[in-house]
DNA sequence: CGTGTGCAAGTTTTT
DNA sequence: CTTGCACACG
């Protein structure tokens, strides 16, 4: 018989596709087919009698359960099983019960650079010295903290640990600034549940019986909080399903604490242990290099890997000269393989420990007229413009919110300096108030001057004005922001190339704005469109589609494959990384990295170092990773490139053996891409950050001007009643998209406009 | 109050 | 080499 749900998977395989009730723990090691089950599984269950309704997953990222989504969706199309983020699960839950952690629904959720604004603000208010303990690091320790379900009133102060008694002054003013703002970290939304359901038994009970069945997706990069809230879900119906791979965990220094995976079998009773170990993504040659470096590892549980796909070519470890080398000599071989049709671009995946490393590797590749893009970077919402526009959101969802009043009441600059805004910070905090409010008693304070006074009423009078929009579509309350606060004309002004750059960012912030609205007709809150941003990351829009070089971090490229992987710089000091020596349980997460790195390699693998390295403005001597002498030499193909290690001193290979250059002689000859001049009319050849924009739309139409009707935000408009007026918002799509215009004659009023009847026209500036 | 310059520091970063 | 931040000036 056939069975679409089990055909075609192996035994061990169709165990976990099978297993229903109970707890069950899957062992699933790198290109081991471990979505593919998951997802069978979920459709299985459905099969046997599961509600939906009853099914919750959890991943960690975004496109990870983009990804099971849709594949549960093609599986069992009818199924509404709730695949969520751990923080969008308990963001919804937070919405729901905020009432129970002294939260208001509406509360706003701060990134990372948000909690430093207020945790800086804790540290000046409680006078906390701060020699020796930079704000990042008490953050981190905050953020241990929280991981660890430390609540502040319960933090203790380690006399050995300098930091630890900053900590204890500063993390319940931090808590209590935020709860102040109604806001959360991005660890208290996970925390507050967990103390939630810790608390209110009746409530986790409820709960437990709601989600009996939970699947946890990369269980080993799980932390405390993460833990005990899967498992206060688990008593009743202990139905826990995880899958995972202790090899591959690399977020330790996040708080992920490999002991939940490897303690799962202790943790629930009647475990069924499933191990996936044969792998359909690797060659061999790759697998056993792998393989041999993770044997090295201790804190492990044992796997042997396997595969049946045919041999490959061996590994090869090469040794350069000069990072210089290394670069040009990647860019050549992909060049070359590009160029005989052998690979596109698409194929090749360049992989480093630390993103400074990544500008050789792109000029190299720029040079060779080779397509490419580079994962993470600057983050989309985290640039300047992005989040100065959003602030304004964020403040208006949530007037209480001070770290987006803060950062837009001199935004653009409008009068208010340093000195006034701190005037506010103290009144509010003397009377409890939110700085927004202390902004409206202005007049009233005694220590600002009538200048400032004058100009902190006049934002307030901005921000009401611009409360009123707080029902109308997204797309247009953040058009009005842009016109009514001045903010866009602060760029259209000028002519620097970086502000450019900026109006462009904006205008994606916009259309992304416009796809929120179109997506959500019904429930398109300005509320839920934060929420969105605020836990979505750009990295979660990696397109494998478009045909580019991939660059990225080493952590980036995990759940990832590529054909062919090169992964440079495998050197002492950034594999293993110099902040990693200090003990042995991260020098094995290091080594784990390389191995995630490994085993992203489907056909090919280049590992390889400079002896000299140009990094940080300075060149200096490198010594090879120990890692590297942990592989199996014998199945690997060592080379060493051009001039041999100067010093005599450091780690020589038995087999070395140089070899010639004609690898790479036939190239630029007749390649594709050597007799194209990098330009900028080539679409991929300049430095290419993505965004998810740019993800969606590729890279041809990244920039918004070629908008296929002619009306555009803040652009002059003229109307035969009432003349000459400037859009200051759109919204709506096709045939129902609108224009809010601004006319000269009108004053502060407005008028909307249904685009496809009206007479409005573009009007011809120059 | 706003802006320019000098100086120190510089993993990784799912949310 | 970059980048963020502190401080001094106009």
């Amino acid at each position: 018989m056939t069975d679409p749900l089990f055909d075609g998977l192996t035994q061990p395989q169709r165990d976990a596709v099978a297993h229903v009730d109970g707890p069950l723990l899957v062992l699933a090691g790198p290109g081991s087919g471990k979505t593919r089950v998951v997802t069978h599984r979920i459709a299985h269950m459905l099969r046997s009698g599961v509600y939906s309704s009853q099914i919750v997953a959890l991943t960690f990222t975004n496109k990870a359960a983009e990804e099971m989504r849709s594949r549960v969706e093609r599986l069992a199309p009818q199924s509404t099983v709730w695949v969520s983020t751990f923080h969008r699960f308990c963001a919804r839950l937070l919405r729901h019960y905020s009432n129970l952690v002294g939260l208001e629904s509406n509360y706003t959720i701060y990134d990372t650079s948000d909690s430093l604004q207020i945790l800086k603000r804790s540290l000046q208010q409680q006078e906390v010295s701060t020699s020796h303990a930079t704000p990042e690091k008490v953050a981190r320790a905050i953020s241990w903290a929280k991981n660890n379900m430390i609540l502040p009133e319960r933090y203790e102060a380690n006399s050995a640990n300098a930091i630890s008694s900053i900590v204890r002054d500063v993390y319940p003013e931090y808590q209590r600034q935020l709860r102040a703002a109604n806001a959360v970290d991005f660890d208290d939304m996970l925390m507050l549940v967990a103390q939630m359901l810790q608390e209110n038994d009746e409530l986790r009970a409820a709960l437990d019986e709601r989600f009996r069945y939970i699947l946890v997706d990369e269980y080993q990069d799980t932390n405390l909080v993460q833990y005990l809230l899967v498992r206060s879900l688990s008593q009743q119906f202990p139905n826990l399903g995880v899958t995972g791979d202790p090899d591959q965990s690399i977020y330790g220094w996040r708080g992920a604490n490999l002991s939940n995976i490897l303690d799962f079998e202790k943790d629930f009773e009647h475990v069924n242990v499933v191990r996936l170990e044969q792998n359909f993504r690797s060659t061999p040659n790759i697998l056993t290099v792998a393989d041999h470096l993770i044997g090295h590892n201790k804190r492990r549980k044992k796997k042997s890997l396997f595969t049946d796909l045919p041999a490959g070519n061996p590994v090869r470890l090469l040794t350069y000269a000069t990072s210089h080398e290394e670069a040009h000599a990647i860019a050549l071989r992909i060049a070359s393989q590009v160029a005989q049709g052998k690979r596109r671009p698409r194929d090749f995946a360049i992989f480093y420990r630390v993103n400074a490393l990544s500008r050789s590797y792109e000029e190299a590749l720029r040079q060779q007229g080779i397509p490419y893009m580079i994962v993470s970077g600057v983050e989309f919402y985290h640039r300047k413009e992005i989040k100065d526009v959003l602030a304004y959101a964020m403040l208006l969802n949530n007037p209480r919110d001070d770290v987006a009043f803060t950062r837009v009441v001199n935004t653009p600059t409008r009068g208010i300096g340093q000195a006034t805004v701190l005037k506010l910070q103290v009144h509010a905090l003397d009377n409890g108030i939110s700085m927004l409010d202390a902004a409206r008693e202005a007049g009233m304070i005694d220590s600002l001057n009538k200048r400032g006074a004058v100009a902190v009423a006049k934002f307030v009078a901005l921000f009401d004005r611009l409360s009123l929009k707080i029902n109308e579509p997204v797309e247009e309350i953040l058009g009005a922001i842009l016109s009514e606060t001045g903010y866009r004309a602060q760029y259209e002004d000028s002519d620097d190339e970086e502000d450019q750059s900026r109006l462009e960012n904006i205008d994606e912030l916009l259309s992304s704005a416009r796809e929120f609205d179109i997506q959500h007709p019904e429930d398109g809150t300005l509320e839920q469109y934060l929420e969105d941003k605020a836990l979505v990351n750009e990295t979660d829009e990696f397109d494998a589609e478009l045909d580019r070089v991939t660059m990225m971090t080493l952590h980036a490229a995990k759940g990832l494959e590529f054909p062919f992987v090169f992964i440079v710089a495998v050197e002492q000091g950034l594999l293993p990384h110099d902040r990693s020596k200090d003990s042995e349980a991260q020098l094995e997460e290091e080594r784990r990295l390389l191995f995630v790195g490994i085993t992203r390699a489907q056909e090919e693998l280049e590992l390889s170092t400079a002896s000299k390295r140009d990094f940080r403005g300075r060149r200096q001597m490198t010594v090879p990773s120990t890692f590297l002498f942990e592989l199996p030499k014998e199945e690997m193909d060592f080379q060493a490139h051009l001039a041999p290690p100067p010093t005599a001193s450091r780690p020589q290979w038995d087999d070395v053996h140089e070899i010639p250059e004609d690898d790479y002689s036939q190239i630029g000859e007749s390649g594709d891409f050597s007799d194209q001049t990098p330009s900028e009319e080539v679409p991929g050849f300049t430095k290419m950050l993505m965004t998810a924009a740019d993800m969606v739309k590729g890279p041809q139409s990244a920039r918004p001007k070629s908008d296929p009707d002619r009306f555009h935000q803040s652009m002059a408009v003229l109307h035969p009643t009432y003349g000459l007026g400037k859009i200051i918002a759109m919204s709506g799509e096709g045939a129902k998209r609108t224009a809010t215009v601004k006319f000269l004659t009108g004053g502060q009023d407005t008028k909307k406009f249904v685009l496809a009847y009206s007479e409005l026209r573009p009007a011809a500036t120059s």
